[in-house]
DNA sequence: TATTATGGTTAGCCTATGCTAACTTGTCAA
DNA sequence: TTGACAAGTTAGCATAGGCTAACCATAATA
C-alpha cells in the first residue's frame, strides 16, 4: 500500500528528528507532532510493516534505506515548496504550515516544474 | 464544523455543475465525482445540515448564499491554483489535478500570495 | 528491596468517508 | 393498471487515523 498522509509525516518526522540526534524514540515523535503515544506507536507499526522503519535494540527507531529515500524525498517536497511560498511572500512560518499539508498531495511532474522555477 | 475537503469537494462539483444548468441533481454530482449515489446522499445531507445546500421540491439541488460563496471561494483557488501550476510548466491536466487536492490544505495568506504573484 | 516514573503496547471508542445491498417513491409506457 | 426504470434513502460494512484507559516492562530511586 502507498503511504497516507498520515504515515508520510510520520516518516518525515522521525527522518527529522534523526538528524538531531541518532536516538530517536516514540515518545519524541508523539511529542513533536503533538499525537499520543498509542497512535505513534500504531502509526509505526505500519511504518515497520512497510518495511520503512525498525527498532532497534534499545527502542530507537531507525529508518530503513527505503524509509530513508523516501523520508528525504518527502522532506525535499518540504523545504521546496517552504521556499516557493516565501518566495513569492508568504511568512516563513505559514509558508512551512502550508508546505506541511501541501507536500502529501502534489505530483512529481508539479514536483519537479517547482523545483526547476526555484532555480531560476 | 468547518468543512472537511470531502464536503468542499461536494460543493464545488455542485457549483461547477450548476454553471452548466441550473438543474442539478445528486444523481449528476455523483456521476460527475465518481462516487455512489449513497455517499452522494450523506455529503449533501452533511451540507444541507451545514445550511450550505437545499434540495427544491424538485429534487434540484440549490446552493444558499453561504453555500454558494464558499463554493466560489474554492472554486477560485483550484482556478488560481491551475494557473500558478501552468505558469512554472506543468501540463494542464495534472495542474488541475493537483489544484483539485491542494486548493482544500492552503491558508488565506498563501493563496493571496499566490493570486497576487499570478498577477505579475 | 520496593516503589515509582518512563516508555511502549493493547483494547476499544469515535469520526470521516468511501462502499454495497436493499428499500422507497415517482414517472412513464405497455 | 401494472410493471419497470430512475433517483434517492437507509442500513450497515470497511479503512484510516485520531483518542483514552489500562496494562506491561524496564530503569531509577527512596
Amino acid at each position: 500500500m502507498p503511504l497516507q498522509e498520515s504515515g508520510e509525516m510520520y516518516l518525515e518526522t522521525i527522518y527529522v528528528l534523526s538528524q538531531k540526534s541518532p536516538e530517536v524514540r516514540a515518545i519524541d515523535v508523539g511529542e513533536y507532532m503533538g499525537f499520543s503515544k498509542p497512535s505513534v506507536s500504531r502509526g509505526l507499526g505500519l511504518l515497520k510493516k512497510e518495511g520503512l522503519a525498525v527498532t532497534d535494540e534499545h527502542g530507537f527507531i531507525k529508518l530503513t534505506e527505503e524509509g530513508e529515500n523516501k523520508a528525504k524525498s518527502i522532506y525535499e517536497r518540504h523545504t521546496v515548496l517552504t521556499k516557493l511560498l516565501t518566495a513569492i511572500g508568504v511568512d516563513e512560518k505559514t509558508a512551512a504550515d502550508d508546505a506541511c499539508r501541501i507536500e502529501h498531495y502534489i505530483s512529481d511532474t508539479t514536483f519537479n516544474a517547482i523545483k526547476a522555477h526555484i532555480k531560476c
